[in-house]
Order: structure tokens, then C-alpha cells, then sequence
DNA sequence: CTAAAGTGGACTTGTACGGTCGTATATTAT
DNA sequence: ATAATATACGACCGTACAAGTCCACTTTAG
């Protein structure tokens, strides 16, 4: 009905094992890769997502790796899927385009009712943190 | 984030302008894909699925179209998407899929957690019904 | 009989996602 | 210094799927 993106699947579990190791111990991509067979090059740029975005920090060169950034209780799960897929969208199309490009915007009538629906999805996501799925 | 399909949109829509008009009353593909600007042979297809899952009764010939099968009250947003979109999706894969050919299940490790956000999404949908979108 | 409606299969097309490759850059061990 | 090991990042590919289109068929009111 509706889905998470690879990336995000892949991105929840990369910090979840990231989580999961003594605080300030450093984790390589390869390293989560092989534990959970996915493939390394597609981690590698969710974690650079994420290190962009400021939820882990990376350390370059050899020995280098990744670490969370700041304590598992306080990213919520909506971060991460933010951090990662960037443009965030809407359920409907009207909701996440300005009025103006969207062609039914005057007749649209699921709008306004699918809005408390969408922000009880969102207020799925942003209640659960990393501490809840570690 | 989390987007539900132009077919799920469109059919949200239809089935709304069905119920707005006087219980019985028969009202044409056509005119709702005129009154929405929607393409006319898609939406079809959306109320054909939805004539198939009884939520609408359709009339073929002459004078024929749509009008609700049962009161409004009784159709959770849900179950119009259920009978649209067919197979419901989990929203990551190993949850919809047999433990068999999810090929990260013995370590895959966000699965449980996120059960219950998705519980969450379900229950967001599922306790909207069309009579509150009218 | 015919016009207006639904039914339904086949088809095209665009695009976003998952995945891959190659190269550059940084850091550390020796 | 230099080799080894890691991240950083852009370019590319292939496929699946969503969205949309086309067309032939059936049903029924008038």
C-alpha cells in the first residue's frame, strides 16, 4: 500500500547497527554491507546522506569508518527518512506542489481530508526514535 | 516521503463526488473526469476495480454510470485503497514477502520495530471513512 | 437500430529506483 | 615516502512500474 525506498531500508538498518556498537566505536560500510548483504556502493551513499545531514559522522583514511553523531534518543525515525530521501513528499501531489501547478487545485476536494491523515503518518514516524529500534 | 498512486488519488476523488450527490443517483465516468480534469480511460479502470470490490455498483448501457453500494459511513479510506491498489504492501519488503525470499531475514533487523508504524499507517487510514471526506 | 455508456485487454512511454563503475581524496600504518 | 584502506562523488545502466492511451467488445435505454 505504500512503501519505504531501499535506501531508507537500508539507511535504518546501517544506523541501527551503528547504534548498536559502544558509543564512539567506528563502523565501516563495508563492515554493515557484508553483515546484512547489501550492496556497499548504494550504503555508502545513504551513509554520506546521512553524515551530510549531520545524524553520524565520518571519519576518512584508513581505520576510518562512521559513528552516530549525537545519542540514538534523539533521532526520530522521520529524520532519517528525511536525511535520506531529501524532497519530502506529500500523500497526494497537490499537497507537496505549490497550488499553481497543480491542474485540479480548484475542484481538488480530498485535499484538506487527507492532510490528518498525513499527519498521522508523519506523527508515526517522528514519535518512534533510533533508542526504540535498537 | 510516502506517496499513494494517481489511481488511489483518482479513485478517492470519484468515489467522494459519487457520495456527494443524492443517495441512488447515477453519475457517469465521464462527468467526473470532466468536472476533475482527469483522463477519462484511467479513471475507468479505477471504478471498474472498485464495481469488482462492491463498493460501487455500476450500470452498463445507455443512462448507465455509478452510484454507491452502501452508505458512506460504513467505507473506511482504507478499504478503497485496499480494492484500488489490490496487493496491500507492507512498507519495507521482508514484511510483505515469506520469510523465504526475504534474503536478509535472519538478520534483517528493523523489521519488528517498524510493525508498529506501520500498524500506525493503517489504523490513520482505516479510521477515516468516506463520510469524512465528503 | 443506434447512441451512450461500462468492460477489458494490449500497448506505449516516462521516470524513478536499485544497482554498478570509476576515480578522486583523505588518513593511517609501516 | 609509500602503500593500504577508507570515504566522497559523479556518471551511468537496466528494469520495473506507474501513468496514460488505444481499441474492440458488450450492454441497455430510447
Amino acid at each position: 500500500m505504500i512503501r519505504l525506498s531501499k535506501k531508507v531500508e537500508y539507511g535504518l538498518i546501517a544506523i541501527r547497527h551503528i547504534a548498536t556498537k559502544p558509543a564512539g566505536e567506528i563502523v565501516t560500510a563495508k563492515e554493515i554491507a557484508d553483515t546484512y548483504g547489501i550492496p556497499y556502493e548504494l550504503l555508502s551513499k545513504v551513509l554520506q546522506k546521512l553524515t551530510k545531514s549531520g545524524l553520524i559522522s565520518s571519519h576518512q583514511g584508513m581505520r576510518g569508518g562512521y559513528a552516530l553523531a549525537r545519542p540514538p534518543v534523539e533521532i526520530p525515525v522521520s529524520v532519517i527518512i528525511n536525511a535520506i530521501e531529501g524532497t519530502r513528499q506529500a500523500i497526494v501531489q497537490c499537497m507537496s506542489e505549490g497550488p499553481q501547478t497543480c491542474t485540479v487545485f480548484t475542484v481538488c476536494t480530498i485535499k484538506s481530508p487527507l492532510t490528518k491523515v498525513q499527519a498521522n503518518i508523519e506523527r508515526a514516524f517522528s514519535t518512534m526514535t533510533l533508542s526504540e529500534i535498537v
